[in-house]
DNA sequence: TTGTGTTTTACGACCTCC
DNA sequence: GGAGGTCGTAAAACACAA
């Protein structure tokens, strides 16, 4: 997806990130930092993701994620009449800059914008910036009603990616916090966390299935054979551990 | 423009854990 | 029993070739 290429590309955004190297290992082993959640007495989040000390600017993406996409010209300036509005927030690029939770993106999203991606021929690089976004709350969707899905804007799939790079399983406090920073529900957060696990899973399940070529330009996070770099803590990514059984993270408190 | 394949939200069924 | 996990799936949104 879009949004994780652009976390695993821009290293730069996201400098020194704690976390990665950690990502194959179990909280415990995660050395230099935190650990994940110890408990949540050594986490302090702010409201206010910003200060929050994974998305503090000590953490960076580890390079080792797979390499940038080309089509990946993110945070373009979009251009599309429609970056309008989420259903819950509008996160329009300009918005996008002025409106976000103070602290919620890297600064350097921000400026960047107009410099990444002169590339522009058959499909607008931004294009991935414009999405629709239904006009009003998307709150009481259901299947039964005319549009029961909303499509989150690239901010908010931004913040949850990033929270998804750091754990894979979201605590509650994080996940009370990222759903009030990004205008969702709990259960929003919670859904998109098991379908982003869903997803990586089944990437991860395709990537072996497929013969490894001998190289790659991938580096690969030590300890993963993934480039998506999956499975941390849990188990159950990939099947590299006991698929079967879903390892509930009773974190925090 | 349209047809088709893929991705993204959202849900239900079922399971485990507390 | 409730919360949260996976798995499977529906359907909207999207990308792209013809």
């Amino acid at each position: 997806m879009y949004v994780s290429y652009l976390l695993e590309k821009d290293t730069s955004m996201y400098p020194n990130s704690v976390r990665h190297p950690s990502l194959n290992l179990n909280p415990q082993n995660f050395v230099p930092a935190p650990p994940q959640y110890p408990d949540f007495t050594g986490y302090h989040h702010v409201p206010g993701i910003t200060n929050d000390p994974h998305h503090s600017q000590t953490g960076a993406w580890n390079p080792a994620y797979p390499p940038p996409r080309e089509e990946w010209t993110p945070y373009g300036p979009g251009t599309g009449p429609s970056t309008s509005s989420t259903g819950q927030l509008g996160f329009s690029p300009p918005e996008f800059s002025s409106v976000q939770a103070p602290g919620l993106l890297p600064s350097s999203i921000n400026t960047s914008v107009g410099q990444l991606s002169p590339n522009s021929q058959r499909r607008n690089p931004y294009d991935w910036m414009r999405r629709s976004v239904p006009p009003s709350n998307s709150g009481g969707k259901t299947r039964t009603k005319d549009k029961y899905r909303v499509v989150y804007t690239d901010h908010q799939r931004l913040e949850l990616e990033k929270e998804f790079h750091y754990s894979r399983y979201i605590t509650i406090r994080r996940k009370a916090e990222l759903a009030t920073s990004l205008s969702l529900s709990e259960r929003q957060v919670k859904i998109w966390f098991q379908n982003r696990r869903a997803k990586e899973r089944k990437v991860n399940k395709k990537k072996m299935q497929q013969p490894q070529p001998a190289s790659t330009t991938t580096p690969t996070p030590p300890g993963s054979a993934l480039p998506g770099n999956v499975p941390m803590v849990t188990s159950s990514s990939g099947g590299l551990v006991s698929p079967s059984m879903p390892m509930t993270i009773k974190e925090e408190y």
